[in-house]
DNA sequence: TATCCTGATTGATAATCGTCGATTTGTCAA
DNA sequence: TTGACAAATCGACGATTATCAATCAGGATA
């Protein structure tokens, strides 16, 4: 009775990486997808039909976690991903906050 | 007494769309001098001093009209571009609620 | 008109990025 | 061990994108 376990790491806060992991089709249609459940990367390559592939979606997978979008759980041999729901409204707050006027240049290397 | 006059046009609620004009630091750069003020192409170009040139603006500044992000008022021979925050805003709100959990697939291709 | 100024557009180049086939790593079950 | 499976990594290729120099279009002023 082990392997399950969550992402450590605290997400990172960073307008420019959160925006471009957001910037591709797929990668979003994959966030939709795992924003309700737990993923395997197989679960999802079949529910996009052959439209990518496995390494694609591992590669897709791999810029969402660095992004801090997606928690992944380790079962077995598989791997579990979900959306981080907290931290995508983390980031869009951010972001409203970064460009809204009479901004005084708030420090996001810091979780506040 | 003419020449002022804002953008008319609604502006896209396009998640994808939204996410790639934020996706480069350069144009992250513009829309935080373009927070608080009108700027023109010029004006613009001096505060980056020498790290970006006119036509890499106005192509920056291209992609953020695009995407509805920023306003255009054309006065005489200048061009004054602001932040369009409202749609920053709604933008941000509709990145949420698109990745929420129990979600019945909103259409966002009409303004609410 | 001619000239100057502002900013958009074009064409070229280099860098980044998405995708895939092939391979590797890691885990479980015989 | 061995074999089977899940998923990450690697290397290559094509498409997209950021950047710049050069040019062009429109408006102001003389």
């Amino acid at each position: 009775m082990n392997g399950a376990q969550k992402t450590p790491r605290t997400p990172p806060i960073d307008p420019v990486l959160f925006a471009k992991a957001l910037a591709d089709e797929t990668r979003q249609e994959i966030m939709k997808r795992l924003c309700c459940c737990w993923l395997s990367v197989t679960d999802l390559v079949e529910q996009m039909e052959g439209r990518i592939n496995q390494p694609t979606v591992s590669h897709h997978l791999k810029k969402l976690e660095e992004a801090g979008l997606v928690r992944v759980r380790r079962e077995g041999r598989h791997r579990y991903y979900t959306l981080n729901q907290e931290h995508l409204t983390v980031c869009c707050d951010m972001l409203v906050t970064t460009f809204a006027p009479q901004q005084t240049d708030v420090d996001h290397s810091t979780v506040l």
